[in-house]
DNA sequence: CGTCAGTTTGAAAGTCGTCAAGGGCCGTGG
DNA sequence: CCACGGCCCTTGACGACTTTCAAACTGACG
């Protein structure tokens, strides 16, 4: 019962022996905690090891010369941070912690380690990678080419169909840790801005704050008034091409 | 003498074997190449594999049901196409050539019997794919935070130095085979806006036009007019951790 | 009870998109 | 050879969207 977020994604995928799982779970021994507005990672940090989310959220940045900063995207439970780091000397962009939250930490050693062991379970993280590498496109689609209020909501929606993805109820999956200046950050809007298109849905019934939090009030009305396409979030199944040369790979090694 | 772009970035690293390069250059037998407009991958197309760039520009995009699209990269010698895709069953985001190219192409089996024969290529190989990551993340960034104008400088610099990494030499790596329509869709801007901000970089003698393509006149100019960091770009070494991890496991397979 | 971070709103200013129109270049077809 | 269409480049005017500046309100916390 290790990172049962990453697991629920990974047993979607329908792709993973037991063994896979069995070292998955060895790798996610060593944990560690973080308290909100923790910084995990640090700009220009020379350590370079690979962490998945267990529990709480955190997100990517980057800080500009001018004082400002751009949040690249949102880690939720599930997410893997860093896959590539083993092969970069630093990190160019800083993680903080958004709530209380818990992940596991691995060194190079492991995954290199792992890469001989089981290629399965390599091959599936790559996927998770792949999959997060989409919501950068999407992140980068929303910035060039959607108005404030509308990547605002598309955000929203994101993050709904990605909390459920790693397992989170209906309920649970409507409940978003975040403030307006950080919105305003990762929407590439001012913070004044970023309070009047959260207005204007608070005012559609789409959306309201929550003790801290916001709350999905109308998920389906949030993907209409956006033009959500979810096709970019719905990777669950490997080609056939792939999974008959892992066949043929495991059976002549 | 294959994919001399691609080795050029892959020396860079002083990381991988002869054995290693005699791999990479069986993997990228198969070529092919486009004419410009062509679309080598389809939005939504089943087939999943990896390409490699030998030759000439294209750019990954995205489009949105408004029949608008944005630019999501620009890809050019050297770069790895859908390193991910193998284990994606469909492609979400399109590539058309921008010039007439050549590339090469190799199926699932192929990386998945590298991934047994060769971890350090499959390392390498995720180190790139790392670095392209890195290049959404800026992508994400200048979308976001950054001036019309400003992301326009920025943009030109960042393919000048991507130039000169894939082994241009420097009055080469100043001509970008753009036109504006394409570089307002990467900049999330209109094309008359485009064009207002070219014209501006133009007067301020950092670009011209030539022949159809962009020439810049004065990189250092428009890294300053942008305030470029470029430790982004700058991933030359493996973490000494790594290398360690790796040379252990070569000896006791 | 004061501080601090987040929220909210108005007004003024700036950036950027849309609409419209004209110019140049090039390949196709008459 | 020339006319035509298509694509890109260019510019002005107007309006829409977004930022900035300023000010006030709220709730959490020490």
């Amino acid at each position: 019962m290790t990172g049962t977020c990453l697991e629920t994604r990974l047993e979607a995928l329908n792709f993973l022996q037991q063994a896979d799982y069995a070292l998955l779970e060895e790798l996610l021994q060593r944990r560690e905690t973080a308290e909100p507005g923790e910084l995990v990672v640090l700009e220009n940090q020379k350590l370079a090891r690979t962490r998945v989310i267990i529990d709480g959220w955190a997100y990517r940045y980057r800080s500009l010369s001018d004082g400002s900063r751009q949040i690249l995207n949102f880690l939720i439970p599930g997410d893997i941070v860093g896959f590539f780091a083993i092969m970069l000397a630093r990190s160019d962009c800083g993680v903080e912690a958004l709530t209380k939250m818990e992940f596991a930490h691995f060194p190079a050693a492991g995954l290199v380690e792992a890469l001989g062991t089981s290629p399965n379970l390599i091959l599936t993280l790559s996927w998770i990678a792949g999959q997060s590498e989409r919501v950068l496109d999407e992140q980068i689609t929303r910035l060039g080419r959607r108005s404030a209020k509308m990547r605002m909501a598309h955000l929203f929606v994101e993050l709904h169909l990605r909390l459920r993805r790693s397992g989170f109820e209906n309920d649970d999956a409507c409940v978003l840790p975040l403030t307006q200046p950080v919105l305003a950050d990762a929407l590439g809007m001012s913070s004044v801005h970023a309070n009047r298109s959260f207005r204007a849905l608070v005012k559609d019934r789409m959306v309201t704050r929550d003790e801290g939090n916001i709350r999905l009030l109308d998920v389906q009305g949030l993907a209409r008034a956006c033009d959500f396409d979810r096709t970019y979030l719905d990777h669950s199944t490997v080609p056939t091409a792939t999974r008959s040369a892992v066949r043929d790979k495991l059976k002549n090694p």
